[in-house]
DNA sequence: ACTCATTTGAGCCGCGGTCG
DNA sequence: CGACCGCGGCTCAAATGAGT
């Protein structure tokens, strides 16, 4: 584009004729008094030069950062990708041409082109046969991603939109080419396409919710991929790492011990564990080149991980490329790390402390979304956060009050583990149970509902079907009582007194007998959801669940304590705990568990992955 | 060398929509 | 409700050609 000029075209033209008749200067600004002599200088140069007036073909002003060839590449890869986010073309912008840019340059890109990004989702839906899209912002023109940059961006697309109004007035659908498509604002808007333009909409609708159907089965069809892998990865370790005399128990696995340094640290967990991820697999930068300090999004890299491990997963090669957490920045009046009655009162941001410590809280607890059947393991969790409360208002503010207040912490603590268990399945930190169950685990975690299922299955052959039956009938009885225990508490008890009951959780765990125990009731327990997983599989859950959870809170200090010296509603009943000790030993005499503790070898590994899900 | 005009990018901000 | 995202307006600075 020429720069600007002050004098006129006929002025110019003037001078250039007169300069290349070869007259001289004297000449030429006694004919033309407007030009200075310097200009008429510059001008001959520029024409000796460049046979022109304008100098050379540079266009005035700030040089863009995205030249016409960087852009077609961008919007040619737009047009395979058109629901690539800003992040994402930033990357690929950066990846194919080591340019670093911003979404705001990106979306000046768009300008030029008259287009935007959703402009192009919509007619590359549209391209692909899925007119459900609907353009959500008709106000924009669209030029075709595919043509070169325009000049004069609009074209004829008067043209275009006639006959696509045309088309529509005889109920035809007229988008037979992007470059041909109208202006979506020429048409109406898209509610009214959505719902009386086009009778083929409804047939469109349904085949783009196919095509959304198929691309959530391909990403689950990649999850399963990715926990197969992990599986694999980790019995391998457990194989190499002498197995043999602890089976069950596995090893510290690299992503384990990521985890467990994340959750140690300030921010969110898995922030500090992508930022290690990354250290370790980000490859070095070309030299000369500085790291791209270009903002990243978890769902750029996560999608990168995830076609990546679909394309490894076969391999063994599995890696992960780069994963950034953004940023998380609280304005600085808000920055405090109690909770106080004020905070819980009103809607202002988490606390970093707060949040860090709920996310380190729902991993140790394994709790990532809140459930009337989970209630201890949500108390658990608002318990870990009691630390954080002001409950004097020492900051100035209002005292805490008890029931209230914590029912309001509970609240937002409700919805914050919403937010935190986005962010953890964004991140892959979390991924869906195997086998039918519900909820969340750790990525790379071993499925304890599923180990203790195959557990199961061994102990039943080795007791056979009679003994096995009786062992799962004591095991449904007391989950039965412990879930109603549970629930009254929960009805019955304020927070406080959760609070203090939680603290008082049993410590029988070290016993080895009662490991036994509990994991005869595991296995028991899951064989018998196997059977009945379409009728109980949740009360079995929770009651797994709730026992894993106490063992999960014991701190390793206790002995077997049946006497009932704390008052804990979640624990199991004191009267099924004496029952419990008096049946032991006809338990323990069929299951060749010993009362002196002793386990019996073959059944050392069933106690062992039992063990491992605590 | 300097000013002017213009283009472009960066950064900030607010708004609105979507999602969990 | 909070987080995220897309978008556009606005200001400022950088860069460049034109002109003095």
């Amino acid at each position: 584009m020429p720069g600007p000029t002050r004098h006129s075209a006929e002025v110019r033209a003037q001078v250039q004729s007169l300069i290349e008749a070869g007259h001289d200067n004297a000449y030429i600004e006694a004919a033309c008094p407007t030009v200075s002599e310097r200009t008429l200088r510059r001008w001959r140069l520029n024409i000796q030069r460049f046979n022109k007036m304008g100098g050379d073909a540079k266009p005035t002003g700030r040089p863009r950062l995205l030249d016409p060839k960087v852009e077609d590449a961008l919007f040619e890869w737009l047009a395979e990708n058109p629901a690539a986010k800003y992040d994402e073309m930033q990357w690929y912008v950066y990846d194919r041409f080591r340019i670093e840019t911003t979404s705001r340059t990106l979306r000046r890109a768009f300008d030029r082109r008259n287009t935007s990004k959703k402009a192009l989702q919509y007619f590359a839906a549209r391209r692909d046969g899925r007119a459900g899209y609907a353009h959500p912002d008709p106000t924009r023109t669209y030029t075709s991603p595919y043509a070169p940059t325009p000049g004069s961006p609009m074209g004829d697309m008067s043209h275009a939109q006639e006959a696509a109004q045309a088309a529509l007035a005889m109920g035809q659908n007229p988008a037979p080419h992007p470059s041909q498509l109208p202006a979506p604002s020429a048409i109406m808007q898209p509610s009214a396409m959505m719902q009386a333009s086009f009778p083929i909409q409804m047939d469109a609708d349904d085949e783009e919710t196919l095509q959304l159907q198929l691309q959530q089965i391909a990403l689950q069809k990649a999850e399963v991929e990715l926990k197969l892998k992990m599986r694999n990865i980790q019995r391998e370790k457990r194989a190499s790492s002498g197995a043999l005399a602890s089976p069950s128990i596995p090893s510290s696995t690299p992503s384990s011990k990521r985890r467990s340094n994340a959750r140690s640290g300030p921010a969110l967990s898995s922030g500090q564990l992508h930022e290690e991820q990354e250290r370790q697999h980000e490859p070095e930068p070309e030299p000369g080149q500085e790291q791209a300090p270009i903002s990243n999004t978890l769902e750029h890299r996560l999608n990168e991980a995830l076609s990546s491990a679909q394309s490894q997963s076969q391999e063994g090669t599995m890696e992960f490329p780069a994963l950034q957490r953004p940023k998380v920045s609280l304005p600085k009046s808000m920055r405090t790390d109690l909770l106080d009655a004020n905070w819980v009162s009103t809607h202002l941001q988490w606390p970093n402390a707060a949040a860090a410590t709920l996310s380190k809280a729902m991993l140790d607890h394994g709790l990532f979304s809140y459930r009337k059947s989970e209630i201890p393991k949500f108390n658990a969790i608002i318990k870990a956060l009691q630390p954080l409360i002001d409950r004097e208002g020492r900051g100035g503010g209002v005292v805490w009050e008890d029931g209230k207040h914590d029912d309001l912490l509970s609240e937002r603590v409700k919805m914050k583990m919403t937010a935190i268990r986005s962010h953890m399945i964004a991140a892959g930190e979390i991924v869906r149970r195997e086998g039918g169950y519900t909820g969340w685990k750790r990525a790379g975690e071993v499925d304890d509902l599923a180990e203790d299922l195959r557990a199961a299955e061994q102990l039943k052959a080795q007791l056979g079907e009679q003994g096995f039956q009786y062992l799962q009938q004591e095991a449904q009885q007391r989950m039965v009582q412990d879930s109603q225990q549970a629930q009254h508490a929960a009805n019955h008890t304020s927070h406080g007194r959760a609070h203090q009951a939680a603290d008082n959780t049993v410590h029988e765990h070290e016993d080895p007998t009662h490991q036994a125990q509990q994991a005869l009731h595991h296995a028991a327990a899951h064989h018998s959801l196997e059977q009945n997983i379409h009728n109980h599989s949740s009360a079995m859950q929770e009651d797994v669940q709730q026992q894993q959870q106490q063992q999960q809170q014991q701190p390793g200090h206790g002995s077997v304590q049946y006497d009932g010296h704390y008052v804990n509603p979640y624990a199991m009943p004191q009267r099924q705990q004496q029952q419990q000790q008096q049946q032991m030993p006809q338990l323990t005499s069929q299951t060749g568990l010993h009362h002196e503790g002793q386990i019996d070898p073959s059944l050392q590994t069933l106690v062992h992955a039992t063990q491992t899900t605590s």
